[in-house]
DNA sequence: TTGCGTGCAAAGGTTTTGCATGGCA
DNA sequence: TGCCATGCAAAACCTTTGCACGCAA
C-alpha cells in the first residue's frame, strides 16, 4: 500500500477535490496536470481507486473515467444502442429506482454511471 | 451496406446460428474459425452487428462480446465492484424488472448483458 | 539511509486501417 | 466486367510494465 505522499499524488487528490461535478478521463486529468507523465498518472489513479478516494468507471467509449468518491453529484444512467451507437440518459427517477433494486438484490452500492446496452426503437424497427 | 455473400460471412453467421447459448469474444470466434484473419473477422462482426444479425456487448474486461440477436437465451445482469473487481450476478427477477424499467423509461430494449459498476459491501466498509 | 515512487521508454492487448489483390454477382 | 470484400501488415489506442534514478520519511 502507499506509504509516501508525493507532490504528484497530492496534485491528483487536489484535482479531484476541486472537480467533483463530473467524471474525468485520464486524458482530461492529464491536461490539467501536464507535468505528470501518463505512467505515473495511471499508477496513482489506480492506487487512489484502491484507497477509496476516487472511483473508476467505464465510459461510453469503454475507456476509464475517474471521479471523486465523495462526490455529492448524482448522475443518471445511460443507455447506448449497440447497433447505431445512439446514447440517451435515463431520467433521475428511473436511475434511483434501479439503484435501489440493485442494492437490495446484490448488496452493492450501484453507481449512477452505469451504461446499459440495448436496441433503440429505430433499430428495433429495422430488425426484421 | 453489404452486398456480397462470401464464405467468410456465411461461416460467421453459421457459427452464431449454431451457438446461441452465450456471447463470444472475437478471440473465441476466431478459435472456431481459424481461417479467417482478425481484420476480416472484426470487419464482419461489425457489419453483422449493423445488419442486426448479431449484437455487440461489452464484457467485464471491456472487450467486445458478440451474440446472436435472435438468441432466446436470457442472461442476467452483472455488477462489478469498481474497487476490488469482484463481480456477481443479479438474480433473474431483478434483471427482468430492470429491463422493464429501462424499456418504459427510454423506449430501448435493454440487454440483459449490462454490467453495473458499484462498491461491494466489503469495499463499502473499508471506505472511511 | 532505506526503499518506495517516479520518469522514461517500450511493451501489451484489442481493434482499426491502407492498400493491392481476389472473388462475387 | 465492375466493384465489394479479403488478406496482410502496420498503425492506433489506452493502459501496463521494467528498470534505474530520485526523493520522502
Amino acid at each position: 500500500m502507499a506509504r509516501y505522499n508525493t507532490h504528484q499524488k497530492t496534485a491528483i487528490i487536489s484535482f479531484f477535490t476541486e472537480h467533483q461535478t463530473k467524471s474525468y478521463s485520464a486524458e482530461e486529468v492529464s491536461s490539467y496536470l501536464p507535468a505528470i507523465p501518463r505512467s505515473t498518472l495511471y499508477r496513482l489513479l489506480s492506487q487512489l481507486s484502491a484507497e477509496g478516494i476516487i472511483r473508476q468507471e467505464t465510459g461510453v467509449d469503454r475507456t476509464s473515467l475517474y471521479r471523486h468518491l465523495g462526490s455529492g453529484c448524482p448522475e443518471h444512467m445511460h443507455i447506448r444502442c449497440c447497433r447505431c451507437g445512439r446514447t440517451e440518459h435515463l431520467d433521475a427517477e428511473t436511475t434511483r429506482l434501479i439503484e435501489k433494486l440493485v442494492a437490495s438484490s446484490s448488496g452493492f452500492e450501484a453507481l449512477d454511471s452505469t451504461i446499459f446496452e440495448g436496441l433503440c426503437s429505430d433499430c428495433m424497427k429495422e430488425r426484421k
